[in-house]
DNA sequence: GTCTATAGGGGGATAGAC
DNA sequence: GTCTATCCCCCTATAGAC
């Protein structure tokens, strides 16, 4: 059988993500994608037919990979600290390889003009994030790893907005803010 | 004379503004200021022939806000602690009287699709901001005010990427997010 | 599944009257 | 300073041929 479809389909998912991430979900365009991949316009909207839903399975898709990144064995029986650089290097990824901001910033800041489907998809990212860095970083509390003044939730909330915020604020200065922001916070939750 | 240019221009930045916060710079249009003013297109181009012209005079005169925030008299005088408060109004002002983001969280991720002068004056509005907040830590640090590992300017980037990132994720969720977020820097600033 | 062609709307921007 | 009128481009989306 031929693939030809599910090719097509996650190239433009793909290039999809990368554009959203890079300028904002309303600062591209199917015209963007179709002449990257030289195909036409109409071949999107075949398998996308509204651009929510191309935005919603970028989501979504994220939200799987992310939920597939928490449940590997590998991660699962890494230190706590391992497994910490590890989150970071999801977010150090989207800085070097995408050469963007991560995916719940970019669209918490378009979230007013977001088709309420793309809101709720959003929230759910948002939702798996800070619950796995709670439940996470409660662990390692307990066992040592990590010491941190609050409720777990509370670090939580801390540790993500500053992956989100510490990428953007890259962005506009040079990548050693990030870096700097990551190696800050890991000093921040030394016992 | 006649100051009804004064009165329209400042109230299209006011408009400007508030609209670049809540849907981000390529959300909304000049047809948005128009109508909420009960003016015309042509009257806005007037003021601002370009659209990145009305960006750029967001952006200064939220700079020359700050500057006079940080240089006021009543505002140097305070305690460490009440002058760090006072900084965290700003950003808790955009939430209650703006339902919107920080002006640099929403210039950061826009910032590609940016034209030039607006990327330049977005590099300055975030380098006063870590510049200041750099030098505040620090004579803080050295008083004994706050305590905190590493570098001040490795504190200052956490500090402003939790308000920024904190503004964003409590849009997508509940205004308490953001308040956790700087209740959780306090306690990571005690001595 | 992908194409050509095109509809239909909104965007930024300008010319010229008042 | 503000208006009416209009241009032109880009965008999302659809119809129908291949």
């Amino acid at each position: 059988m031929s693939r030809t479809q599910g090719d097509t389909k996650s190239k433009i998912i793909d290039l999809g993500e990368k554009l959203l991430l890079g300028k904002g979900f309303n600062g591209f365009s199917y015209a963007d994608i179709a002449i990257s991949l030289g195909i036409k316009n109409a071949a999107i909207h075949y398998h996308f037919p509204c651009k929510s839903d191309l935005g919603l399975a970028i989501i979504q898709r994220a939200r799987e990979r992310f939920k597939k990144w928490g449940a590997n064995k590998e991660t699962e029986q890494l230190p706590d600290r391992e497994r910490l650089d590890s989150f970071f290097q999801i977010y150090r990824h989207y800085l070097t390889k995408r050469e963007s901001v991560c995916l719940s910033g970019a669209l918490e800041t378009d979230f007013t003009t977001l088709p309420k489907p793309m809101q709720e998809e959003t929230r759910g990212l948002v939702y798996d994030l800070l619950t796995w860095m709670e439940i996470f970083l409660d662990q390692g509390r307990k066992r040592g790893t990590f010491s941190f003044p609050g409720t777990p939730r509370d670090q939580a909330i801390i540790v993500l907005a500053v992956m989100q915020g510490g990428l953007q604020m890259t962005r506009v200065t040079d990548q050693s803010v990030f870096d700097l922001a990551v190696s800050q916070i890991r000093r921040l939750l030394k016992p």
